[in-house]
DNA sequence: AATGAATGAGGTTTCATTCAT
DNA sequence: TATGAATGAAACCTCATTCAT
């Protein structure tokens, strides 16, 4: 809440940054293992290497911790929307570049999309306000593009846009659980990202 | 820990297996909404209008009430399985017909599709290694067709055989998510299963 | 509580009779194995082969039912007692022959005197006062013969006669615990009892 | 389950293991009292003082409280065993000196040895296993000298050395049920303890 | 910042007992 | 007699959170 004072600013901050970081990482590894509710603050606590009362200095709640992890999920995919828009490209064009894009951030980190799709309905209040608002934001961020690309006729326009925005947002939510490559003898990122671009423009597209 | 066994006698008693799908009903619609760590056996017993206690002549654990969710709904699904098997319908024709049978039981039972794509991580031992199983299972279901699609050359073989499978999975899954018309003025099921199964189509045959 | 009538009785009585005797051995197998207050009625149900409800047909509650086991194997003991008293032989004597008559007695019947031992503490009300008074019977039965040794001189006087009194009833009590013969190849019943007796004869008679 | 590990560091505060013992203490008496089963982690928690959920910061679980309690018994026992082996006195007689140092133990500490002689089933697993090994130690303690003193011929040869142990260990074990003195007319320890070692020496002892 | 003891509410589960059938 | 569903209290245990140190 407090500013830090100028002179022991950078050090400082930087302290209290990764040690945020640090909590928040090691919540978002066990949180996506076993879910929100399932998931004890103690294990959190554990993973962190701080007993459970010290989390208490950087989160004011568990439901907090939750709140955070996904407002930083929230912001990324943001700024990649934002960042494909600055593109101006055709609808059609950025809306795969955006299925690229946010794909590829939900393969590099699994975990945080787990939560993310997965618990939001753990927030309650003005916290489940705001996060249903990243919803909707999300959401129209796909289906403007599809309306767009209906008018200029590069997407199909015999279903409902509606439907169209929902067939995508559901395969590029579900990537995250695609095949990755533990071993090697799996696939890689952009592999399944290629695949994932192709299925989506051959099946919304309208050229055929 | 212990595997459940058979509970209910097939005769015994209309109402003893009443009393046991009343008891499912309450959960399913208990876990769909808060999640099987939120959700207290209170909070089921109260929707049933039973003691907290009493819930247990029926189930002898919480952990297996999840379980008898999981094969419920399992069962089903391997039923339209078993049913599309038995058309003798090319690959292709197989794969869009389950994908339009199964999607249908999704949105028909959208709660119990929820605890069965979120929940099954709450099981444990030999319950979790049973539902790892169906899952395989049913995976295996969708993977054969593509598999027998792509050799006959109705599906594309210009992506490897698990991709394609994984997204027509995840398309699948997701249908749950998809705009249901609470007051009339979304979509019906059967609207939204053609317009699933038309986007599929396109999106992995061979011909365009 | 109320009388059979002539003429079903015969039968009637056995039968109850037979039934009652089947739960208290149940009891007896269960509650010697985990002790009384880990037992529960439930388990003593599988065991005689009907519902845990049913059990309530025979005995009021558990804790009567303990006290039916108790009194049973106090009763059986008791009489060991009347018939050592009607030998009318010199008081070591007398002493020496109960110890080998209820020594038997506990070997033969393990559970029950395991149960007889350890578990009185968990009566309430009347049948506790009950039980005390059945202790201090039995020790009576014991300290009375050691006054008399003590005064017709066949039994050591230079120990109170209390102490002697305990030495022998936990002497006694213990060779319930005595080794066994499962496999043959451990003492039998007579032979474990002889030495018993040979023991506490060297302890504490006069003679030396 | 899971065998507990070391619990208090040895420095590190004079508080917790304060409150550990005080725990403990409470525990001692309540379970002498009425049986571990019949023990509510709450009765114990009353008489420390604390909230019932306070206690598990000391002890994982009831089953592991009771562990501790027979653990340090089991502890002080051994002690005394070793402390009798370097005296190194002939078998008879340090068989006796065993006998009275923990005779006067188990009078001190009566309801420990309530506790470890009455509650050892209540353990499972690696507890279980680990207390059935103390009992097997705790019987060689007695059972090594017997056999040793049948062989310098000290101690009787017409009784198998393990019917003699026996009755030894019966006989100890049986102490803390003699007669105490809470309001002085009783015996005190050393003259119960004096009474029970010339019993059982003229009881086994070879010259007679 | 960190600790860790303590809280207190709530969780799942067990169980003796009752009772309508 | 027997059943077995239902009760309701109480059991053990967990956990998010607080707070004095």
């Amino acid at each position: 809440m407090t500013m830090p004072s100028d002179r022991t600013a950078p050090e400082q901050s930087r302290t209290r940054y990764n040690r945020d970081e640090k909590v928040i990482a090691a919540a978002v590894a066990v949180m996506s293992d076993k879910g929100y509710a399932a998931t004890s603050v103690q294990e959190v606590a554990d993973r962190v290497g701080v007993l459970k009362g010290s989390l208490y200095h950087y989160f004011s709640s568990k439901e907090e911790l939750l709140f955070r992890i996904l407002e930083e999920s929230h912001e990324q995919v943001r700024e990649i929307r934002t960042a494909v828009a600055q593109l101006d490209l055709p609808p059609l064009e950025s809306l795969l570049e955006y299925v690229t894009r946010s794909s590829t951030w939900y393969l590099e980190n699994r975990d945080r999309a787990n939560i993310f799709f997965t618990e939001m309905k753990n927030l309650s209040g003005d916290r489940l306000v705001a996060a249903n608002r990243w919803g909707r934001e999300f959401e129209r961020g796909v289906s403007d593009y599809v309306s767009a690309g209906q008018l200029d006729r590069t997407i199909r326009t015999d279903l409902d846009q509606r439907l169209v925005t929902r067939f995508i947002l559901g395969a590029v939510n579900n990537v995250r659980f695609w095949p990755s490559r533990p071993s090697g003898k799996q696939f890689g990122n952009e592999e399944i990202v290629s695949a994932l671009v192709l299925l989506i423009r051959d099946a919304i597209s309208a050229h055929r």
